[in-house]
DNA sequence: CACTTGACCTGTCCGC
DNA sequence: TGCGGACAGGTCAAGT
């Protein structure tokens, strides 16, 4: 899905469009896509008022006046797009749509579509889409006062860009997973939210690390070092709107533009950024694809 | 426990 | 052109 960074872009472009706004119907064709019955969406959701929207991990949080909350996991390729009047109309007058103009206008005009899961439709006539091509993805009502007990959110590690996370701690909690390569302990949630298959090559690259060096042989500086990639690499990626490259989009269906600078996510074959006569090489690391440079990040097994 | 594998889904791309 | 298999930004349940 979408990483930290990307749902957080999402999270910023929403809090713009829907806050204040009323919900008025919502439609929804798949139930493992919102789970909830109709009458808690009759009871909680339809007259709702958006109060915040806010995230944890990579779980997006409306909060709703009704006391209840939108949970939304995008998982791999969901989408949330508003299509609508922005909130503060413009004072030359006339509708603005988002998306027009923007080379996404196409996929916006065409909403609903094909992989649209629910449609909510807002007071004022405005309309948020999910979609979710692969239906991984899920909304669900629950009770504010409920959402910390969700089981995710009971087990899910500190945030990367909070500054009270520090390397210390990320050190702790890293060494809790003696037998795995490194990769997979930045993407185990438990250990710390948000990190996903670009982010963790793209800081295993930054702090000079094969991604399948086991964890044991890494030592406290260089984990050090690595968190301070990971922070660096989703500062920069929310400076660029995140990345698209096939499902994911912003809020207003535009396009995020940070694989323009990825350093390995994808470059397999192309030279590496600090050995031009060096390619970025693709293996298997912890069943994810994983993009590497072999001279600056040795296999420690050679 | 810690770790690995399969499952959840649809669409696209690549080789035969 | 068709078909089969691998693969795609994530997580959970079940297995060893």
């Amino acid at each position: 899905m979408p990483e930290l960074p990307e749902v957080e872009t999402v999270r910023a472009g929403l809090q713009e469009l829907i806050v204040g706004r009323q919900v008025k119907t919502v439609e929804h064709d798949w139930p493992k896509s919102f789970p909830n019955t109709q009458a808690d969406v009759n009871n909680f959701l339809i007259e709702a008022k958006v109060a915040a929207v806010r995230r944890r991990a990579k779980v997006l949080l409306f909060e709703l006046s009704s006391d209840y909350t939108l949970v939304i996991h995008l998982k791999m390729t969901g989408q949330l797009v508003f299509v609508g009047q922005a909130t503060q109309a413009p004072s030359a007058g006339g509708r603005v749509r988002f998306g027009a103009g923007h080379p996404s206008d196409s996929l916006v005009g065409q909403l609903p579509d094909k992989s649209t899961r629910v449609t909510i439709e807002f007071a004022d006539g405005s309309h948020l889409y999910f979609n979710d091509q692969r239906k991984f993805g899920w909304v669900k009502l629950v009770a504010t006062a409920l959402v910390g007990d969700m089981p995710f959110m009971q087990k899910v590690g500190p945030e990367p860009l909070e500054d009270s996370f520090t390397a210390a701690d990320f050190i702790v909690r890293a060494r809790r997973r003696k037998n795995s390569s490194i990769k997979a302990v930045i993407l185990d949630q438990t250990v710390l939210a948000g990190v996903g298959n670009i982010y963790a090559d793209e800081s295993l690259w930054g702090a000079k690390i094969h991604p399948a060096t086991l964890v044991r042989y890494v030592s406290d500086e260089q984990l050090s070092l690595l968190l301070q990639e990971i922070k660096s690499v989703m500062t920069l990626s929310i400076e660029k709107g995140g990345s698209s490259s096939r499902n994911y989009i912003k809020a207003d269906g535009s396009k995020g533009t940070y694989l323009d600078f990825a350093r390995v996510f994808r470059r397999e074959g192309q030279p590496c950024l600090r050995h031009p006569d060096v390619l970025i090489e693709k293996i298997r690391v912890a069943t994810r694809g994983t993009h590497f440079c072999p001279l600056c990040q040795p296999d420690p097994s050679e």
